[in-house]
Order: structure tokens, then sequence, then C-alpha cells
DNA sequence: CCTCGCTATTACATCGATGTAATGTGAGAC
DNA sequence: GTCTCACATTACATCGATGTAATAGCGAGG
């Protein structure tokens, strides 16, 4: 209100308003105290030393201000905004959903806010997050990709930290993954150690391959033919979608076409549980007359009817680990690619147990 | 690099830089453009009117020089972010994660970003969130409390626009909420129909009471009530923490000492998977030995083994709701207190077919 | 008693976008 | 040909926090 003489202008009105509500600044906390803003700030960074009684009586005006900094600003500044952004096919997906409890978790204990965006498994919002990161208001990101070569997502120099969940090649991004591969033959070997021989794989994709999919085929293949299996084609099941709907009506159409398999091993847990109501369905017994496994290990297989046999890793590591890579690139961009690999084991449950 | 005369600093370098990486400014552009930087905000937000071809000049500016808005300065400017926060209790929870889901996608599609949090069903946790919320970093919070009375929560003046999810009580803040007493109710009386007269409830707490928990338990001792049927306290079966795995063995415990009831009652369907799962493990057949329910239908419970009778309500509605509600607050706060009923029903599946 | 040197504190500019108020430009009317 | 009016555009200040460089304070050493 009251304009200043010369070239400094004196404010008055310092507190800001959110709403109709006034909220202290630095400025308020400063006149409250009898010190300069700059002090203010010094004591919050805790930098630059302050001396004790100002300390105190900064402190104390913070609190009977009810003084909150204003992280719009902090971020303008600094330039970094202690948000990093975690991008994911579905959160409501188990698996999903238990990789963003752990990263949330982690990322909270570290002092980080994690903002969520959904994919949708598509290289076009892929994209989009890529630029919505470079405005500044994420300072890293977490991406669990899902399209195998999308080339949406060029990690290049004028884009923010990245970090990849899962197993994407042909990236040049820090990248944090399970052994796809190996597990999912280590996975058919086990389903196969009793004897069995017509092992059928459900989630092979029938249109554009994801590179999960990829691997875990893949490792399934490599088991068969270390067991001098030959691979019958008609032993692969598709299944286009990787949730329990689609898989319980790819199994369902499956059945009606071909004789009942001696294991089957699906690519997700939640695929697995689709199946296992497809089966009670018709009537088949598991793991009597099929056994069964999935992949994840997620909460609710271990409950499933019966207890799911899943491959099983430790996904707070993954969090873990994600963050660790990528606070360590936002404080050296310099440093060449990091590739992490999480262990895994197989979890032998009631729905194969022989 | 060069400096003005007089005292008007014109300066050359106006670009900033993000991990050694420039980027583009609204100067940037403008110098480009050959306008001021003000033109070209006003192309960005469409208030004030610009002439075709300045249009056509500033946005092929931005264009070329790749410009991307920094969102903290337009936050610190405009005094809102863009994002809005969302607390669950876990998002490891299926529930929590669908209703996430339902969220961040309505949202993005309004423009929003979301900004998630753990409350872990920690009061504590849950007033960190609001502190956190008046740092301007989000315009907004959803938030589905757990404990009942938490003074925490005290959604008052100095505070952001808050939604509630649940049926919290006592609190000032706008509500969606669907009737836990009612479905209770209802799905207690469709338990019953078919003549079931013991009908266990699992999920009672023996500690601090969810607000969640007294609904769905009062709707159950009224529908007894309603038939006619005595209230037994031996068919109310704890659980602490409402998880299948807490679930799993609070009703292996029970069925040691007690005999099996005709039916029973899950608070959520993820309860209602760990109590399949125990009674599978003792030979009990479902349906058929015993009826179960659950609540929330949970993608997982429609493919549980037998599949889950259970309260089903649409939570993309849950989602829409809030954010409507959270907008419209954000636009106007000084309106009363709104709060918004979503439907339920009843979905009778394998569970409790008889 | 004065100066040196160290530390605590301050004034000022800055991050990038945008509202405000003022300026510039053109067409149309007399 | 001049004056007005409307509208596009510009200069400047501002949001709040913080780095920089300069200042103030203060004890020790000469």
């Amino acid at each position: 209100m009251a304009a200043g003489l010369g070239g400094n202008i004196v404010s008055t009105t310092t507190s800001s308003k959110l709403g109709g509500v006034v909220r202290a600044t630095v400025k308020d906390v400063a006149r409250r105290a009898g010190v300069s803003p700059k002090t203010v700030s010094n004591v919050m960074n805790g930098i630059v030393p302050v001396s004790g009684p100002t300390r105190l009586r900064v402190e104390q005006a913070m609190a009977e201000l009810d003084y909150v900094p204003n992280l719009s600003a902090r971020g303008l500044r600094n330039g970094r905004s202690g948000v990093i952004g975690l991008a994911l096919p579905d959160l409501a997906t188990p698996f999903s959903a238990e990789i963003a409890h752990h990263i949330v978790e982690v990322a909270h204990e570290q002092g980080w806010s994690v903002q969520i965006e959904e994919t949708g498994s598509d290289p076009q919002r892929e994209h989009e997050l890529m630029t919505r990161a470079r405005s500044n208001l994420i300072d890293g990101l977490i991406l669990n990709p899902v399209v195998l070569k999308e080339s949406a997502v060029q990690v290049g120099v004028a884009l923010p930290p990245v970090v990849l969940l899962g197993e994407v090649t042909q990236q040049l991004a820090d990248r944090v993954f399970v052994d796809s591969f190996a597990a999912a033959r280590d996975m058919t070997l086990a389903l196969a150690k009793p004897g069995r021989r017509r092992i059928a794989a459900l989630g092979v994709n029938r249109g554009r391959q994801s590179a999960t999919a990829i691997q875990r085929t893949g490792g399934y293949e490599a088991a068969l033919q270390q067991l001098g299996i030959p691979l019958d084609g008609s032993l692969l099941i598709s299944c286009d979608s990787w949730t329990p709907a689609s898989a319980a009506e790819s199994l369902r159409e499956y059945l009606e076409g071909h004789p009942l398999p001696e294991a089957l091993f699906c690519f997700t847990d939640s695929m697995a549980m689709g199946a296992l109501n497809t089966l009670w369905k018709r009537g088949v017994r598991v793991p009597d007359d099929i056994a069964v496994a999935g992949f994840d290990d997620v909460v609710d297989g271990r409950y499933a009817v019966p207890s799911l046999t899943t491959v099983s890793f430790d996904k707070r590591a993954i969090a873990t680990e994600a963050l660790r890579l990528l606070t360590e690139r936002m404080a050296d961009r310099s440093h060449g690619q990091r590739i992490v690999e999480i262990d895994y084991s197989i979890e032998e449950r009631d729905s194969s147990r022989s």
C-alpha cells in the first residue's frame, strides 16, 4: 500500500493469500524475528551457519506464524522441486500397485514426493511424460515402459534423469530389472521336475510383443530345449492383455479346442489367477490335474486357491535401487549407464505341489 | 555478456540450464519471434487476444526452441500448481490401487497431475500431508482417512481444499462415500436368504475402530436384528489389519476353537480372499459348507476360487465426483459442505451361490 | 587504541511467467 | 487531414526463496 521513496520500494504487505487465507512468507518471519529474510533462509537450509540465539528467535517466529515454505518459489530458485515422477502402465494392476507402494515409501523416507502417471501401455503417453518431466515440476522419472523399442522414450541429453524398470533393451538409460529370461527358464524347469512334459505358457502376445513377454517366452523355450522337449506351438497360449479377465477368457477358449496340458506357466500372477478361476469353473483340479505357476509374487497370489507357485523377488529392493540410481544421476549426470539386476527365486506353493 | 546502457539491463543470456542442458524460456521464444515475453505468454494462455500472424510466429518459435514452460515459475506467479494430492492408507491394497487408478485417470483427463502419498493409517502422517499441501505444491487434496475422529485432520480455513473419501463423520470437509452400513446390512440379508442363520463377520477391529469397520459391523447387526436372529458375539471375528494375511490367520485361529458358521461376511474382498485360502486349506468347501462374501468388488475377487460375492460400486464415479467436488471448491471456497453418496449393489457370485 | 581477520548478517539481484498499466498502431468518422 | 477509439503489444513489477557480494560486529594481537 505504501510506496517507498527513491528506488527502494518498501512494501508492508508481504504475506500471501491462499483462497483468502493469509500465509506467512520469509519476509513475515524475518520481520517478526527482527532479522533479514536471508537469515531465515539460512536457518532453514542449515548450510550457512547461524548463531544460536538468532536461530532460536527465527524458529520461534516460524512456529508462531505457522510458516510453511512455498515450494514453487523454492523450486523456481533452486531448479529442483523435490518431486519425482513414477510412470506405470496401470496402477490398478496388483503388481504395479505393489511397486508403486514401495517406491512411494522409499521416496518418502528420503524426502521425495512422488507424482504418479499412468501410461496405459501407450508409447505416445510415455512421450508426453518426458515432456512433462521437463517442465521442472519433477526432478527425475522412474518409468516402467511396456512397449519394446518405443522410440518415444528417447533418453537423451535434453531430458531429466530417468530410471527404467524392467527389461527394455536398446535404451541408454539407467535401469533396474529382474532377469525374466532366467526366471522363466527356472520356473519351467521346476514345473517339469516331477516328469511333466506338456507345459503350456500363457501370456504370449499376439500382436506387438512386449519386451517382458519376449524374455519370458524365451526362457520358457530355453528350458524345454534344455530338457530335450520339442517345442510345441500349440502349447503357447496368447493373451493380448495381461489381466485376469483376458487370461481367464483366453484359457477358456483354448481348453475348448485343446487337451489339458500337464502344467501351465502364466507370465504374471494376475493372469494365473484368471487361469485358476477358469480351471476351477471347468472342474479341473489344481495341482492334481494340472500344475499352475505365475510370476511376480503378488500378495493375492499367495492367498489364491490353491496358493500360487510363482517367481518372487524383492520389490522393495527394486524401489531402493531405482531411487538410488535416480538420485545419483541427478547429482552427477555425466557418468555412464548403470544397470542393476535384482535376484529372483522360485516360490513353490500349492498350485504346483505334486 | 553485453551490458545495456542506463537503468535497463539488457541480458543476452536468458535460457536456463537443467543438468547442463539449456532450456528455452519465454524470453528466448520472444526474442526469436521478435515480440515481447508477455506476448508469448498471451499466446499460451489464450485469454488476451493475439493477432493471427503474431500468434503463428510465436508458435513457430516455441516449436523451434522446443520450449517447455517452467511450472514452478507459473505456480509461483499464479499461486496454483496444477497438481492435486491423493492420500491413501496403502497403495499396495488392491482396493486403494483401483481407486488411485481411477483418480489418476480422471485427473489426467482434466489436466491435473496427481501426487500420491501413503498414510499407512497413521493420523500423524495424515497431518503431515495437510502441511505439505499448504506448501503450494498441490492445489487440493483427496484424502482417504482411516482412523475415526483423527483430530489431526482438522479441515479448517488455513488449509487447502480437501475432499474426503469414505465415511468419516464429524468432519466439515466435502466427502464422497458409499453407505457401508446399508450395504453391509443388505449383504448380510442376502447371505441369510437361503435360510442361513449362523452368519459370521470378519474384520471387526479389536483396538481402535475404523469408521468403516463400525459402519459395516453396524449394518451386519442391523440385518440380524431385522431377521430376528439374536446377535452372537462369538460370530464376530476380529482382524486387526485388513489384509489377506491377517484375515487368513484370524480365521484359522478362529476355526480351531469354534464350529464352522454357515456364512462368512468379510469386510473387504482382500480379507475374503485370505479367508478363502484358509477354508480351502482346511478342506472346507465354498459355498457348499460355508458361503463367503466380501466388500469392494476388487478385480482379483472376481477371479477368486470360487468367484467372490461382494458389494460392488462404481469406483470411477467416486473418482469423478471427488474431483468435481475438489475443483468446485478450489474455484469457490465459500460454499457449504457437500456430500455425495455413491450407489452400491450386491453382486452374487459363486462363493455364496447355494 | 587501532587494525586485522573471522563470522554473522544484510542488500540486492535472480529464477521464469504473467497481471497491470501504459504505449503504440491502425482504421474509421468528421 | 485530423481526431477518436479500439485493440494489439510492450515495460515493469511481482510471486517467494536464496546465492552473491558487501557490510557490520567483535575479539585478539600489535
